[in-house]
DNA sequence: ATTAAATTAAGACTCATTTTCAATTTGGAG
DNA sequence: CTCCAAATTGAAAATGAGTCTTAATTTAAT
């Protein structure tokens, strides 16, 4: 019996309600807390980041901790149906993608490595088009 | 003129040397400066800090963030030959491998969805096939 | 040997997150 | 509905990784 019984709260449904509504974007946790501070569904940092746990641990909500950034932020899983992140160093901007090539290695890692990917929870780094472009710009220039 | 003249010190030949000389291991600052403790390579931690934010700078050590842990974790970069990390998030173990469908999906990405991935920069969570079967055994007793 | 510039160590500081704890809310039993 | 134990909350203190400050030391070029 790991689990007690929980209640249900005000502060739990404005944060959960308050993360479905966001469509394709990853929130801190500030984020979060002044979203809801605009709407007058005023929650505590402790209440937030309590509940956020329970809702990553029940895998209702995502959390990621993105290379060189010291906050984490959230998403609510089922609010983009593209799995994959894809994530610019430069600019920070971030596309989401369901390639299917990706989704074939991981089959192949399953298949021939042994490992069973958690296809979930894939970030991938690197340079988007609009800064591959500047770069070449500034070589261009130089 | 970006940068100024860098100096030679005993600190930073013992944590450049000290990371050299590990293998295919990722090191937070705590385990670093423990290991040289231990040698009597006694390094303050503000200059551990600072000369890993340099090596990480100029592409000699990696730093990574692995998901859930609070700690950044540290390899120099040529301790191993194989790029890709499989992190199994069970265990914790670390598989490092360098398939090549992994670098072939990286040309797709760039090719298809004009993303230019940072391949020395991958990590993937799953389970490794140790903490897959024990997830069978389990499933089985019940 | 001198000296300016770079580096160091120690400890203060920051800031995201967690914990503590007293007060409040929830929901089931009566 | 009323009572009450258990769960939850908010405020503030605590934690902990990493950064910054400062005075003292080291480096290396002259």
């Amino acid at each position: 019996m790991e689990h007690a019984k929980s209640y249900n709260t005000k502060q739990k449904e404005y944060i959960l309600s308050y993360l479905k509504k966001q469509k394709d974007v990853y929130l801190t946790a500030d984020e979060i807390l002044y979203g809801l501070n605009k709407k007058e569904e005023v929650v505590s940092r402790a209440t937030l980041y309590r509940y956020l746990d329970c809702l990553v641990e029940q895998s209702i909500v995502k959390k990621i901790l993105f290379q060189n950034e010291t906050k984490a932020s959230y998403q609510y899983i089922e609010s983009t149906c593209k799995k994959y992140i894809l994530k610019c160093t430069s600019c920070g901007k971030i596309v989401n993608t369901d390639c299917s090539d990706l989704e074939n290695v991981c089959r192949h890692l399953q298949e021939n490595h042994n490992f069973l990917i958690d296809e979930a929870n894939i970030t991938l780094y690197g340079e988007c088009q609009d800064c591959q472009k500047k770069e070449d710009n500034h070589h261009e220039e130089d």
